[in-house]
RNA sequence: GCACGUGUGGCGGAAUUGGUAGACGCACUAGACUUAGGAUCUAGCGGUUAGUUCCAUGGGGGUUCAAGUCCCUCCACGUGCACCA
């Protein structure tokens, strides 16, 4: 064992004894809170990935700490998932088990990094007396009308056998195998989330995002604001309703394509001439997933309906109408009016099954493609003359007098999908009664927990693995008595991470999910750090579930998080993701215990910018060590004196490592105490208010070898526990400065002046200089233009 | 296709927001100390030149006394969403 590791473990047990790092829930001083996203505990360990946002945020924590502030700090585990479920059905042990095991090998590689975590507040997401809340605020979502269950095609993957979210099969693949998504139709419990697209786009303005966070929020919302237009059927009562963002083109709508699931088909099949062709073509459509249908390289294909005919609201017009796979259900009403001379994909479906095409704004070459820009509007009645903005908007008054469409705005953002067919997720606490229907299981009896079984395999009929313990599923209806059966579905992983944050706020209390003074006294997450990956989804969940409690008056924010940030991804050496089978994975253990925690964590606060990826680089991390053995040997050259050797370097220093903590500049942190160290490498003797101002300021970077540093030394007391040092803004600026001189712009020579030399002393040490004589001789000196402190340009001609 | 990013030495990356480009570290070279060094120290390290000479921040153009930084344009790479009507 080196001897970093065991200074290593001596302060961890110190620290841990002494409970330094536990966050009072009244406390006088100003509260902050510091989030991580909490792991998945895998079976594979900790990364080097984990150990870089970790001690990224542990130095934050650690410096606010010092600061005064009453920091919360917390850690937990996001256990539920498949992973655990796969584990256990291959070894027939329970999944909770295996958990058990990950989250104790997880647990203690953390602790050997000496991060600054309250411990006192940990948990997991499969502890019953947390998803005892989490089923407890589905309930409430339940109460309040927001989560149901309906019969939905859902995206199901074949080799998981379960329902996937449309966020899970984005891209037309399972997220966890990658297996091919296909539709089936299940019933599903939903929770309306689409109610709240709106709100979730507004209350981006009470966050402190990044404007790329707030943004990627935004687009898979996906707000579109158009119209939707009625079009009568001939000879029929029935009408389609179409959406619309172009109802400016409404007189060039030749045709209309339905979705092929469209409800209208059934009724309309006594009409419909062709309706074999058309029930061909459904089946057709819906053998294929989702990813073939969006496929952008696929050629357009649809089947006319025989015998229907739509009438174009503006003109009277005949319109035929289609059905084709390039319409979805799901977005909008399903159907749409086809305006070829202005659309990409009307265009094509137009040429290729020869559908007229009429041009109503001016611009482009409609007879090579579509035109899809603004323009003067033509061939369209009391639109004529106008642009596209104000076509749009007489549309819209022409549509509303006359009762045939509105204004509309639509959104991608659909209901939450929120049952899985799993065995390791929170049971879903419902159950069925023949004569009540569903029933709320009562909030005495919660949690519903999981049977203790054995046999964990999913069902080829869609069932969770749940539905095949009777035991368990038989029940009693809790508001009749008579005989029901439990909901088998279980919730999915997103479930757990909702709401996490909010109990570590009050994270032992079981008369609720946390008390509302805790609520209040921590408020929002001050700093919250995640993967990129992560902050779509389950961001837009988070914030989804708390604007909701929020809104039945059990959270005081409407938005739970203040600033969001989120780290690159630390890559192998070989620049490429790390993984088994490429061979470059790094284990955060063997680093620990061939250089120890701190020159680890100081190399991935170094490594480079952190919000962008980095390659692993060992011979870097060596120079970390090199680095901190600097910092030791600096010991030996302590003098008695008092105060700073070089005022300016140190209070310079404190600045820059305080601003540079705060805006997740690590890395010129680092680099600018390399700076420090190496000045005092430079005096013959450093005073102890010199060496103790270094130990102090890269503590929260490299805890372990700085406390033992200052004890050795008898500096002070505990690191961990002496207020940040402060630096006083006129002493971090020198009196002299080494400025560069320019002739026309180029870079002749440098003089040193001082602070407050007027502009004709300076320009007196500039002439004097002989290359600046030499560069000038013989020209006419056209301008002199000194800017104090920084550079002086002469221009001459 | 759309949106957003990013392009700086051999490498990771700095640059007080328009003011001496390449901080800091790695790698490398030479030297010192040494039985030895993969330890440590000292010096050097973008290219080029006789030269503090000239050229250099993806390419081209522009604004300015001054551009890595601002504007226009093109190129390359990355990420996200994708027939969104």
């Amino acid at each position: 064992m080196n001897e970093y590791k065991k200074i290593e473990e001596k302060w961890q047990k110190r620290w841990a004894d002494e409970h330094v790092f536990e966050a009072s829930n009244n406390s006088e001083k100003p509260k902050y809170y510091v989030l991580v996203e909490f792991p998945y505990p895998s079976g594979s360990g900790l990364h080097v990935g984990h150990v870089r946002s970790y001690s990224a945020l542990d130095s934050l924590a650690r410096m606010k700490r010092r600061q005064g502030y009453n920091v919360l700090f917390p850690m937990g585990w996001d256990a539920f998932g498949a992973p655990a479920e796969q584990y256990a059905i291959k070894n027939h042990i329970h999944p909770s088990l295996a958990v058990k095991e990950n989250i104790k090998t997880f647990k203690s590689q953390i602790e050997s990094l000496g991060i600054s975590f309250d411990w006192s507040r940990e948990f997991s997401t499969t502890d019953p007396e947390y998803y005892k809340w989490t089923q407890w605020q589905f309930l409430k979502f339940y109460e309040h009308g927001m989560a149901y269950k309906a019969k939905k095609d859902i995206n199901w993957c074949p080799n998981c056998k379960t329902g996937l979210s449309n966020e899970d099969a984005a891209g037309g693949v399972c997220e966890r195998c990658g297996s091919k998504v296909v539709q089936k139709e299940k019933e599903q419990w939903m929770l309306r989330m689409s109610d709240y697209a709106e709100s979730l786009i507004d209350g981006l303005k009470d966050t402190n995002f990044a404007e790329k966070i707030k943004l990627g929020q935004i687009n898979w919302i996906g707000k579109s604001t158009g119209a939707e237009v009625n079009f009568k059927i001939k000879d029929t009562d029935e009408k389609i309703i179409v959406y619309t963002t172009r109802c400016d083109t409404l007189f060039g709508a030749t045709f209309m394509v339905l979705a092929p699931e469209h409800p209208i088909l059934e009724k309309l099949k006594d009409k419909i001439k062709n309706m074999d062709e058309v029930i061909k073509y459904q089946k057709y459509a819906k053998e294929k997933t989702t990813f073939e249908r969006t496929e952008l390289v696929k050629e357009k294909t649809g089947v006319k309906l025989e015998g229907i005919t739509a009438i174009n609201p503006v003109n009277n017009e005949p319109v035929e109408v289609w059905i084709g796979d390039y319409v979805m259900m799901g977005y909008g009403t399903g159907a749409i009016m086809a305006v070829p001379a202005h659309d990409e994909r009307d265009y094509e479906f137009a040429k290729k099954y020869n559908i007229p095409i009429i041009q109503v704004i001016e611009g482009g070459d409609i007879d090579k493609e579509a035109y899809t820009g603004d323009g003067i509007h033509i061939n369209s009645g009391f639109l004529d003359g106008l642009n596209k903005e104000d076509a749009i908007n007489k549309m819209i008054e022409f549509l509303k007098e006359n009762n045939l469409g509105n204004e509309k705005v639509n959104y991608r953002l659909q209901d939450w999908i929120f049952s899985r067919q799993r065995f390791w997720g929170e049971p879903i606490p419902l159950v069925y009664c023949d004569n009540c229907g569903w029933v709320p299981v009562k909030e005495e009896e919660l949690p519903v927990l999981l049977p203790d079984v054995a046999e964990y395999e999913p069902t080829d009929d869609g069932e969770s693995p749940l539905a095949k313990i009777t035991d368990w599923v038989n029940t009693t209806c809790p508001k009749c008595g008579a005989h029901a059966r439990r909901e088998t579905d279980t919730m999915p992983n997103w479930a757990g991470s909702s709401w996490y944050f909010l109990r570590y706020m009050d994270a032992h209390n079981d008369k609720d999910f946390a008390s509302q003074e805790a609520l209040k006294y921590w408020g929002k997450v001050d700093w919250y750090n995640g993967g990129m990956e992560h902050t779509t989804r389950h961001l837009l969940y988070a914030r989804f579930w708390n604007q909701f409690l929020y809104n039945i008056g059990l959270v005081p924010n409407s938005e739970p998080i203040n600033t969001r940030v989120s780290h690159g991804m630390i890559l192998g050496a070989n620049n490429e993701k790390m993984s088994k089978s490429k061979g470059n994975v790094v284990n955060p253990d063997d680093i620990v215990n061939e250089f120890g925690a701190d020159t680890l964590r100081t190399y991935e606060m170094f490594i480079g910018d952190y919000e962008k990826d980095a390659a692993w680089s060992t011979d870097s991390l060596k120079g970390c060590r090199r680095f901190l053995d600097r910092v030791i040997r600096l010991q030996n050259k302590l003098n008695d004196k008092d105060g700073y050797t070089d005022e300016v370097i140190v209070h310079k220093t404190i600045k820059k490592v305080t601003n540079d903590i705060l805006n997740m500049k690590y890395n010129t942190a680092v680099s600018s105490l390399m700076i420090l160290t190496g000045a005092y490498e430079k005096e013959e003797s450093i005073t102890k208010d010199d060496y103790k101002v270094l130990l102090s300021l890269l503590n929260p970077i490299a805890p372990h070898i700085t406390e033992e540093l200052n004890e050795q030394n008898k500096l002070g007391e505990m690191l961990a526990k002496m207020p940040w040092p402060t630096y006083d803004e006129e002493k971090t600026i020198s009196n002299t400065f080494e400025i560069g001189v320019q002739v026309n712009g180029k870079l002749r020579g440098s003089i040193i002046t001082n602070e407050g030399e007027s502009n004709e002393e300076i320009l007196k040490k500039v002439y004097e200089l002989d290359n600046i004589k030499r560069n000038i001789e013989g020209k006419t000196i056209i301008k002199e233009i000194v800017i104090p402190n920084k550079i002086v340009n002469i221009v001459i001609k």
